[in-house]
DNA sequence: CGGTTTTTTGAAAGGGCTCAAGATCCGTGG
DNA sequence: CCACGGATCTTGAGCCCTTTCAAAAAACCG
């Protein structure tokens, strides 16, 4: 739905924050060269396997989570198109957390090496690959906070807050709405609630207007108050790149 | 402590995954130039203020924190002698977290600018820090899933567990206990817990025999146990590097 | 259309918080 | 070297948000 067709989504990504060159699209083209489809509640990748691959998400939504002895679980990260899975976790050999289709969808697997490549080759992507890296870890710091202080609403409006912040990155004209095909209860394992308060929560957004649902699309009517609640600044859900090295400095 | 003397924290730590070239170790110490000392609870950098340097860790411990508009504070990452500051921070150019003194203690600052002679000059090292970068994601994983899903005891003692795990990277001697200069309240702040609640399960894993406490040092007396409650697991704070580059590629 | 998954609803229990106040520890200045 | 004031640690009691458990309604899928 974002990425029209053939267009490659991680090209269409990363050509947001920095003009690629030719070689650096080549480059990237080339992790994508494969597809792989999987539908709704597919296991992409079990927790605890071997690393071999890391993943571009073509279409539909992924997520990451680990279950813990007594079977609680924990979503850690929600992949949504145009995303790369894994990245954090090249730098170890075993898994700390699965990977399941949320939706169905399709994923681009492509060799650790294929980094390599790119280190090796094009130094400002590596640093656009890296502050990708990093942009994700303040996802997960916002994340933290609202775990560790903030009330059940406020975590449930972050994260839609946040999803709707990611959507546009990929989709500059995302409006106010999107298809949220997540369980309740994949929300409140996200969240560290439970699936059952969750839709109680939901609901009581429902009531104040501040959200609205249909046929599995919701809409943010105000945007404004759910920043409110959620102590959301979505000012850093961009990338200084600033720093990088220069273009041709490569070879 | 656990660094000697004028001996780099930095090529100390790297060095534990990687063999340095000469000149990468330069490329390091370039890093480590200037040192800038801080009392306890001093303020490195203000939240909310520009990112103009990233720092090394030389000596004593720091933490990274954000306020929320209620008062109420969680404290995202804790640093410890040999740990980078605000890697994932420079991708933006306003910080999202503070930084500060948990214990009296000096810093290396460098430029943003300093990584991108590394990524220009040496694949191999980029590997490297972007490896880093992903271990700290784990642990922020593992946060993550003990503010989601852990009891009060848990996130403790996974705290104890991580801290203890990531002191051994950098100081392979360290045993079974370490100083801990860190404020029931801050820990509180950390584990998304009340300082108040903090004291009160620290004396009961104290009654329970698995950590004693003494002059502002800690001992896990008893790793298993505590490895159960927190449901933890450190096999993976350690880095995979047979994807790397090799050394002569640059240049 | 039947079975499974997901959403809803209600009532009761629990873990952690709040508030308050006393005890200790510690750095600082005289 | 001692005294003082602030920071930190303790302890107790009542409250609140979220969980549990159970079960019904609704939506979805082949």
């Amino acid at each position: 739905m974002t990425a029209q067709g053939d267009a490659s989504c991680l090209v269409a990504k990363l050509g947001h924050y920095i003009k690629l060159t030719a070689r650096d699209e080549a480059l990237l083209h080339r992790l994508e060269e494969q597809g792989r489809d999987y539908r709704r509640r597919a296991c992409v990748r079990r927790e605890g396997g071997r690393i071999e691959d890391l993943f571009v998400v073509r279409t539909g939504w992924f997520y990451s989570a680990s279950t813990m002895a007594d079977g609680r679980r924990q979503v850690h990260h929600i992949y949504v198109p145009g995303d790369l899975i894994g990245t954090h976790e090249i730098v170890c050999s075993v898994s700390t957390s699965g990977v399941y289709a949320a939706s169905d969808g399709s994923l681009c697997p492509f060799e650790k090496a294929g980094l390599r490549e790119i280190f090796a080759e094009s130094p400002r992507l590596t640093a656009l690959l890296y502050s990708i890296a990093g942009l994700e870890q303040i996802v997960l710091d916002d994340r933290l906070r609202a775990l560790g202080r903030m009330t059940a609403e406020g975590r449930i409006a972050q994260l839609l807050l946040q999803l709707l912040a990611r959507l546009r990155i990929n989709d500059r004209d995302t409006g106010n709405r999107f298809r949220l095909p997540l369980t309740q209860e994949l929300l409140g394992d996200a969240t560290g609630l439970t699936g059952i308060h969750v839709n109680r929560v939901m609901q009581q957004l429902k009531k104040k207007g501040l959200i609205v649902q249909k046929d599995g699309v919701i809409e943010l009517k105000d945007e404004d108050a759910l920043c409110e609640i959620a102590d959301f600044d979505n000012r850093y859900y961009d990338i200084d790149t600033s720093w990088f090295p220069h273009q041709a400095m490569a070879v």
